[in-house]
DNA sequence: GCCTTTAATATGTATATACATAAAGCCGAG
DNA sequence: CTCGGCTTTATGTATATACATATTAAAGGC
């Protein structure tokens, strides 16, 4: 008696040898469950994860169809730095640069969806695997939408937000550019060197809450699983 | 009476203010589902939402606790370039510079998990945006794991693996370089240029399927919802 | 013919119940 | 004291049933 993935894994085998081309409605869950011998329930799960995967779209009455461009939705883990550097046998060390509070610059603004001006902490902080530079971080963070914050000079920003505030929606960009002076020096690479960027912006409950550009050292690399 | 979804809220909530620190247990499923009035079935749907998302981790016998380093899952649409380009409003279209059969290059091998020299497809594609050129695609496959190939001058390798190939498994890196001459030629710009590449392999149930190594054109910018 | 109302229907959720499975912890044999 | 097996327990899955909800399709009124 199959149980739910199998059920899953055998559905998503017929929609891959075309027995349901894209856009084509697939039986119902009462017939599916029927054909397999098992209770619609069972029949529900799977092909809800196959909804949720993306590979079908399901609509009440309207019934389940196979998706035109099963756009492959695969959930990836954001590293945070210091695990990341851990991970790789490596001692995690970091370097408060500066924190002072100050109003957003236009650009910064615009990404967090608040007015240019409005009262920020900027942070700076340099993170190091093995003494050296590992990456360079450039934070903005907006107070309002935080609870108290603590003394980052002992634990890592990243740390406590990832710790102590949840996200609800945020963005993440990656893009390549020469190293900028700040993170050049920071990192103490050639200015001009191409560098790989993340920029990362979170909002929560009380509305957005940082936005972090993080300028990684040469040669490294993002390493994301499906 | 609350649904698994006003559950999942509370349940999160609570964990948000700390009534459950990091890395402690929460009540157990019967428990949950006494203290809400509620049938143990809804309190594991909920629960099971949170797990999902990373925020708890469940282990049967040992309970279900709150994770200490809520590593947050984004989920990643593997791009289709074409819908990427189009979805900005732009003319997408591609040109085939090469595919023809050979062996696998060390280095490609390793990241696939196959012997080296094990025979594969090597395709080079040229992806363009409004007629200028977006990326360049340098991609080897394995025949042996994929179903009988169309005519990739007509379809782009990337879709029709996608629309085609069950993916179970795979992995994406991002990082920057100085453009390699191949890809900078194709791109038409300055060798030694930031580069964004982005490689992906991945692997479906007959085995690993393809590894890509995509350049993209200097500005752009890779973007993730979470 | 067009708009509104109503019925039919597929998925969504909730429930009680039962058994499966994994793993922590206990306990006895050696 | 250590190892292996047994018990206990929390989560995982399956089932039948019932009702909710969204949406389409049909029926009816104008």
């Amino acid at each position: 008696m199959p149980g739910w993935e199998e059920i899953r894994d055998s559905v998503r085998e017929r929609i891959r040898v075309r027995e349901w081309a894209p856009g084509a409605l697939i039986p119902g869950e009462e017939r599916l469950a029927a054909d397999y011998g098992v209770a619609r329930a069972t029949v529900n799960r799977a092909i809800r994860a196959l909804a949720e995967a993306g590979l079908v779209e399901r609509r009440k009455r309207a019934g389940t169809r196979v998706a035109e461009l099963p756009t492959r939705r695969a959930r990836l883990e954001i590293p945070v730095i210091r695990r990341e550097v851990e991970g790789q046998g490596r001692i995690y060390a970091f370097r408060l640069l500066s924190a002072r509070p100050g109003g957003l610059p236009a650009e910064v603004a615009a990404r967090l969806d608040l007015p240019a001006g409005h009262a920020a902490l900027a942070i700076e902080t340099l993170h190091l695997a093995d003494g050296r530079p590992h990456a360079h971080e450039a934070r903005w963070l907006n107070p309002a939408a935080v609870p108290p914050l603590p003394d980052f000079a002992r634990i890592s920003v990243n740390e406590w937000l990832v710790a102590n505030v949840p996200v609800v929606s945020g963005e993440v960009v990656f893009l390549a550019e020469a190293a900028l002076p700040a993170a050049a020096a920071a990192l103490a690479i050639a200015p001009g060197a191409p560098v790989l960027v993340t920029e990362r912006t979170t909002a929560g409950p009380d509305g957005p809450i940082t936005f972090v550009r993080l300028s990684h050292v040469p040669g490294h690399r993002v390493n994301l699983r499906l």
